[in-house]
DNA sequence: TACTTTTGATAGTCAAAGATAGTCAGACAG
DNA sequence: CTGTCTGACTATCTTTGACTATCAAAAGTA
């Protein structure tokens, strides 16, 4: 088995249905499989990416932490379809606005939250010298992030 | 645990909605709190800034404090002020954050959908290969589109 | 008295050390 | 070739201590 797949395993048994979150040292979680502090980060970077449902929020220093929160239960679907399916890798301005839209017809965000996220992969926010394949990642990668958050949210208010 | 949080929390429960300021010895807290006096300094610079809301006004001398004045600012030009001058042409995602939480404090958004401003500039947003200065760029330019929605809405509601 | 100096009590600043986490290029394994 | 793993280097956050600045009151002085 290789190691990325014990992290992930183990991680995952620490993340339950009551408590979707949780907390760790990543030298200390380094030191319990006997491999560098990287390879944390690597596991979180390809199994607990936004695309796989999860959000990760970290800080360093003194009483340094990396928090990883589900927000979506494996296979809560019309999400993670949007997510993987609809965006993918890359989209373009035109379709992340029919799919905000989408969005706020289907009662996920409200209309506020879809113009704020509409304000986020607009042109005028993606005004920097950078070719037009990285901003079209970068709307992606923004899209799903801000999914995931507003699934978060709703699941702590049992919607 | 994180000394930091510990004096931050302690001085929040000073502070309530009837009496938003508190006096206090440098001395006697740092002795409290078992620590060097320049650590509160840190806590206050890092934590009571006038970017989280607060004023510190103190003195030295026999008889010395200091004050933490919490302040409440309103107003559309208040966005401005933020879009125009705190933001500038890059921000490092420490400081928006920043800068969200104060948004949220001052009412101007909810906490909803500063998480969803949070997200839009996360290192998990932006992870494509770029440089930092790019993405503190993003960060910047994202950041005032978002906030200039906002200034929009409050206008239309009349706020 | 009126003015100046000294002293003790505070608070402020800054640089260095300590404690974490992140990044990335390259080695390695299947 | 692809995905995994590591190590060197970097970035960020916290804590401390030595040194500095300021203030009020007491003491000294004319």
């Amino acid at each position: 088995m290789r190691l990325s797949d014990s992290i992930e395993s183990f991680i995952k048994t620490l993340i339950t249905q009551e408590e979707p979150e949780v907390e760790l040292k990543r030298n200390e979680l380094a030191e319990y499989f006997g491999c560098a502090p990287s390879q944390i980060n690597y596991v979180l970077a390809t199994r607990f990416s936004p695309d796989h449902g999860y959000i990760i929020e970290s800080r360093r220093g003194g009483g340094g932490y990396i928090r990883i929160v589900r927000v979506v239960q494996s296979g809560s679907q019309r999400l993670m379809y949007l997510a993987n399916e609809r965006i993918g890798e890359a989209i373009t301005e035109a379709d992340a606005v029919r799919l905000i839209h989408q969005l706020a017809e289907q009662g996920f965000i409200t209309a506020q939250e879809g113009e704020l996220m509409r304000s986020a992969v607009s042109a005028q926010a993606l005004a920097v010298p950078i070719p037009e394949s990285i901003k079209a990642a970068l709307r992606a990668r923004t899209l799903k992030t801000m999914i995931m958050t507003i699934a978060r949210q709703n699941r702590e208010q049992g919607v």
